[in-house]
RNA sequence: GGACCGGUAGUUCAGCUGGUUAGAAUGCCGGCCUGUCACGCCGGAGGUCGCGGGUUCGAGUCCCGUCCGGUCCGCCA
């Protein structure tokens, strides 16, 4: 048992007897005396080993790094003029007394001091992984922003109340993780994508004010900031609407910011229509960092001969903005080019550009491909909407207005970044008066934007049903830095109105008896009004932690495929466990 | 389902328009030095160049396929 962590002894300690468990970073032999430095979640200290007594001496000279030993020794101060600045081991020392190797290592798969080391590798290993110091730092993190979070929720009156990891798969939204059930052949449990409708039916029980730290699972394809099992923080209020819901929890995060990071969130925080967002940024969780935006050109351009111009400018589901770029006449063809593949990505046709080297200059001072087919006054438009200044690139966007947004949007953030234009700060946000449906072109009807429990902003579903693309909901997403955070929405309360929403979405009666009548049936029996939110906690982390991935906030995370390099799972089962489960597997057609 | 980047010593990487014995750093092993802390010095071991096929007199290098890791699009209400 140990009496300090390494990392904790400092001069307080002096000429105390110690007790250290840890890990041997390093050991070198110098002077006739050995020095390891041992290594625990808190820290590192240097222990030194005299060879007075020669039988640790012997156990000294055999440890390699990565053993795990049990030392007691004396802290001394060390001598001043050998100090070295760089040194990470600091003022003291602790002199061996007592030395027990309690396990060796062999010689580790990578070596911690470094920093690169393959993804893969880190993840076979994860073990060794998680011990360097930047992965025990992010999950001291993760540690206090759990306990932060639920001290709060609990100072406020919340309760936390678990639900079912084994539940019913439901037919929107992403794909489920199914289970076999044993005792119901041929039927499946679904794992939860979200504690949803059981938060809502807790409202409904009066438990009033409910949280959970609470994983969930969505069988969809991965990216950085995307894993098939992941951690929100989910809260459901009776009682509460969007305004109350919006002032407790944003108000939980600045005082998390505060506490944790010691970081000071504005008060309150800013919000944005969803349409504000998609005007000025062609996002719905914008970066404000960035101080680019996108600028609406469309009325400048309807009458235009250029035809990649006027033609979006008169679709009425169209878009046509310019962003300018300050001091972008630096960049070169090639920059410009490989921007050009970048909107591409989403779908974009090409990506105009006007650098703009002399503002005085009229049409001479600009140089693009394009202003041969743009008149003298529209030149002058866009340059005075633009406040442009000479040196400054401006970058067009035309198509559909999905198209520009997606990828004008995404341009914006990219330049942010390659330009070293992000402001170092925390931009928090809320985005509301989000459309309360999306019409969906390829299967031709509404799809929900939020889920299709979320409350229309109005009470009369006459109303909704005649105009629903009019329509906005009570929903809310908290944006940090570019990076959804976390959303929520009053609900529905009411049979009719849910009934009516489902209807429009083309959930037919039966579908929805059968998929969602428990919720119907509840709504029957005096439901509350009431509002929530999901936090992703992952997400949360990785912004605080600085991570690039929500993988390096996750001590067991799996790969792009879904696949967990550590336990080599998901691997195949025994014959005999499908025959209890009646499951029979198929092979996918052998490669002819 | 698609685009792109990567896979060479335990690790991180270099390896040019294909050229004969595949390198460096670090780690590892041994020796020396002996208050070091990225210690220093000397020596040593360590490689099916992810895998399979092809082109070629000759392939780490070029082509095709495939697997693995990553970033992104689609997807993720």
């Amino acid at each position: 048992m140990r009496s300090h962590y390494c990392g904790q002894v400092d001069e307080n300690l002096i000429d105390q007897e110690v007790e250290l468990c840890g890990w041997v970073n390093r050991r070198r032999d110098h002077g006739g005396v050995i020095f390891v430095d041992l290594r625990d979640r808190e820290g590192l200290v240097q222990v030194v080993f005299d060879p007075d007594d020669p039988a640790m001496f012997a156990t000294a000279e055999r440890i390699r790094n990565e053993y795990v030993l049990l030392v007691k020794g004396r802290v001394r101060a060390r001598d001043e003029s050998a100090i070295n600045p760089n040194l990470k081991t600091g003022k003291i020392e602790v002199l061996g007394l007592e030395l027990t190797v309690l396990n060796s290592s062999e010689t580790p798969p990578f070596q911690l001091d470094d920093q690169g080391v393959h993804e893969d590798n880190r993840l076979k290993y994860r073990y060794i992984d998680l011990r360097r110091d930047e992965m025990q730092q992010r999950m001291r993190m993760r540690s206090q922003v759990s306990r932060f979070l639920r001290n709060y929720l609990d100072d406020n009156g919340f309760w936390d109340i678990e639900t079912p990891m084994m539940t019913k798969a439901t037919p929107e939204g992403a794909r489920d993780y199914l289970v076999p059930s044993r005792t119901h052949p041929g039927e499946f449990f679904a794992l939860p994508q979200s504690p949803q409708l059981f938060k809502q039916l807790l409202m409904m029980s009066g438990m009033d004010r409910y949280y959970q730290i609470v994983r969930c699972f969505r069988d969809e394809d991965l990216r950085a900031d995307r894993q098939p099992e992941f951690t929100q923080l989910d809260i459901e209020t009776s009682f509460m609407d969007e305004h109350d819901v919006m002032a407790i929890t944003e108000d939980m995060i600045r005082e998390l910011f505060a506490n944790v990071l010691e970081e000071a969130l504005p008060n309150p925080f800013p919000r944005m229509s969803h349409e504000e967002a998609m005007a000025r940024f062609g996002s719905d969780k914008p970066d404000l960092r960035i101080p680019l935006e996108l600028v609406d050109i469309g009325d400048l351009m309807a009458d235009v001969e250029f035809k990649v111009f006027s033609g979006p400018a008169q679709d009425p589901k169209g878009r046509l903005v310019v962003l300018r770029v300050p001091k972008g006449a630096e960049l070169s063809r090639k920059d410009i080019d490989g921007y050009t593949d970048f909107v591409g990505r989403y779908g974009a046709k090409g990506l105009a550009w006007i650098k703009v080297n002399d503002v005085a200059a009229g049409r001479e001072g600009l140089q693009s491909p394009i202003v041969k087919f743009l008149p003298d006054e529209v030149l002058t438009s866009i340059i005075e909407r633009t406040s442009t200044e000479s040196g400054d690139l401006l970058f067009f966007g035309a198509g559909s207005a999905k198209v520009v947004n997606e990828s004008i949007g995404a341009l914006r953030v990219q330049l942010g970044h390659d330009l070293d234009m992000v402001e170092r700060s925390w931009k928090p946000l809320w985005v509301v008066d989000f459309p309360m449906f999306e019409w969906n072109d390829k299967e031709d009807r509404w799809d929900a934007l939020h889920h299709p429990f979320t409350s229309p902003n109005t009470e009369d579903p006459a109303e909704l049903a005649a105009n629903p693309g009019d329509m906005l909901s009570r929903a809310y997403d908290m944006v940090l830095n570019g990076c959804e955070l976390g959303g929520g929405s009053v609900r529905i309360h009411s049979t009719d109105m849910q009934n009516q929403v489902f209807e429009i979405l083309g959930i037919g009666k039966e579908e929805a008896n059968d998929k969602f009548g428990f919720l119907l049936e509840a709504l029957k029996y005096g439901c509350p009004p009431h509002a929530g939110l999901a936090f992703g906690l992952d997400r949360l982390i990785m912004l605080m932690t600085g991570a690039l991935s929500i993988r390096d906030v996750m001590a067991f995370p799996k790969t792009q495929t879904a696949a967990c390099l550590l336990t080599s799972a998901p691997s195949e089962v025994s014959s005999a466990q499908l025959k209890e489960l009646n499951i029979r597997v198929r092979k996918p057609a052998a490669e002819s």
